[in-house]
DNA sequence: GTGAAAGCGCTAACAC
DNA sequence: GTGTTAGCGCTTTCAC
């Protein structure tokens, strides 16, 4: 593979001291007298030496590196949370290692099995769904983990994120409150705990408070990209829904290309409330309205507090929530 | 960091075998007796055995991870590429460093510097602008790489790419053919070879097959977003520009929404085509007109062109040219 | 078909 | 402040 490569030891007799003095100055350590630090350094330049990490983390046990479990990086309410954690990363000296899950657990399974072998020192874990498979996995590794923008019912694990039952409470009151009657709960599969626990309870309140009976009619699960909302329209006009919340942009983005191809106006006749406050929600016209959650912001304290635990400092909460807001556009009533 | 990690060795003491032995069966290496396999494979499992892929590194010196330098994750274009990437990565049992770069030389180069350390069998870069200092890198490194959605003007690394020279200019013939008089050219930094040199050039052509004379007012330089597509707008109106070709798609959509904000009719008072046919350019009203490239395909051929130089498989085309198509919406005249 | 032993390039005591 | 010496956990000749 290499041609030639120059270790440790050829920069040590270069200079005429030992490995352990290069090793030294290589990683920075005070006890090494100015004058062989330049000499060494002089000889590290002079061969072109570059430390070779694998030897590195073997002897170290440790890799400067993390894994990172992704759904799907093309989604950009992913690859926010995953730009917020390589920023970090980056700043604390780490690579990441990208795996795209597609949400599929043996694909988790056998993905965590490899990132372990390469001793990752933490891992970001982003998926909604933590099946048993991958909690074995999880416990049998003795790695640090943090969730990103998922929840762990159990709290087992640590995890950042916002608050998502209030959030989408508050969601909903707002379109209640701009006159709704009959709200549509638009998500992807509630089996998931951040739907089926999280959000739902979040609509349920929104709905009690404003003494609005549940209708089961109203609640939808379909995958999350445009075209499922587009063709989602028939079946919320056929149950008489006036607005939506919906769980993904791209999605809201269907369901209101849907209503407009259909002549229905927006929001006038229609209210959409979306979740992610995207970009996406202020290309369209009208714009989405939309809870604001800062991604960036949760991929980015999900690695911080990776560090933390890599680095064995005492962590106060395993669960940290972040603020949410809603952004009011232009697919509410004013 | 283990609290007890177990090793090949614990397996082959357990097994009453060699630790070579315990390595044959390890990485499928056919010169072990079947009753000796199981009787290890037994053990392993027993033991909950995982092999150190550090360790293993270190000792056959290839790692089975590549580096992936991206300008940035969140950007669709790159997105699409990197899953590409990833997808046949992972179908090679190989994993990616994802390394955002900003397009920043001197971040790349601590970035390439950092991956080389890390000893990854191979490197697929994308950016558009390779300074001298990345060459540099690239040089110094003995490690193959492959470009992917990123043209070397002076091909010394190898690549993977449509045609962006014919692409354009197709793309602006088409815009010239329905009527188009005054066709602006809008993309990012023209010292970037992608833009200055292909792209540009496909522009004149075109012009050129139209008679018609190049404009410089009519080229604009500017980020790839959305904001700054709606904050040109102006200018498009002030140099009287009647149809634009646009090189990036988020920044097409700002455009138009310039367009449709100041009350143009789009297609029929200005019409757009947009360059990378992302979901964008569908999900807007009207849906944009676009350059068809094979995004996904890039990335994924890229990787597998990677798979084939670490293999030291031999190579017949370094510079490897995608299909392109040209996908008619409503972003241009019937 | 299997084992012994020498590294891979580095870190981390420990000694001086 | 610097050197010596074990490993880290595995692959890989080379014998047998």
């Amino acid at each position: 593979m290499d041609k030639q490569t120059i270790t440790i030891y050829d920069v040590a007799r270069e200079a005429n001291v030992s490995m352990a003095t290069v090793s030294r100055v290589v990683n920075g350590n005070p006890n090494v007298k100015p004058a062989t630090r330049q000499k060494v350094l002089k000889v590290i330049e002079r061969l072109d030496y570059r430390p070779n990490a694998v030897a590195r983390g073997l002897a170290s046990k440790k890799t400067t590196t993390v894994g990172v479990v992704i759904p799907d990086i093309t989604n950009i309410y992913f690859s926010t949370l995953a730009r917020g954690i390589d920023d970090v990363a980056t700043m604390y000296k780490y690579n990441i290692i990208l795996a795209n899950s597609d949400e599929n657990s043996q694909k988790e399974v056998s993905t965590l099995d490899n990132l372990f072998a390469k001793q990752v020192d933490g891992l970001i874990y982003m998926g909604h769904n933590i099946s048993d498979a991958v909690r074995a996995e999880f416990s049998r590794a003795k790695t640090p983990i943090v969730l990103a923008g998922s929840v762990d019912p159990d709290e087992q694990v640590a995890s950042v994120n916002i608050d998502y039952k209030a959030a989408v409470k508050d969601a909903v009151a707002l379109l209640l409150q701009k006159g709704a009657k009959k709200v549509a709960f638009i998500s992807s599969a509630m089996n998931e705990p951040i739907n089926g626990e999280y959000r739902l309870a979040g609509y349920n309140e929104a709905l009690a408070e404003a003494k609005i009976p549940y209708d089961g009619n109203l609640v939808f699960e379909t995958d999350y990209n445009f075209r499922a909302g587009a063709a989602l329209w028939d079946k919320l006009q056929a149950v008489g829904a006036d607005a939506a919340y919906v769980a993904d942009d791209e999605l809201s983005v269907g369901v209101l290309d849907g209503a407009l191809d259909h002549g229905v106006k927006v929001p006038d006749d229609f209210q959409i409330i979306t979740s992610n406050n995207t970009f996406l929600t202020e290309i369209t016209r009208p714009q989405l309205s939309s809870i604001s959650q800062p991604l960036y912001d949760i991929g980015a304290v999900a690695m911080r507090l990776l560090t933390k635990m890599m680095n064995k400092e005492a962590v106060t909460d395993k669960t940290v929530l972040l603020p949410f807001t809603i952004a009011e556009r232009n697919s509410t009533k004013k």
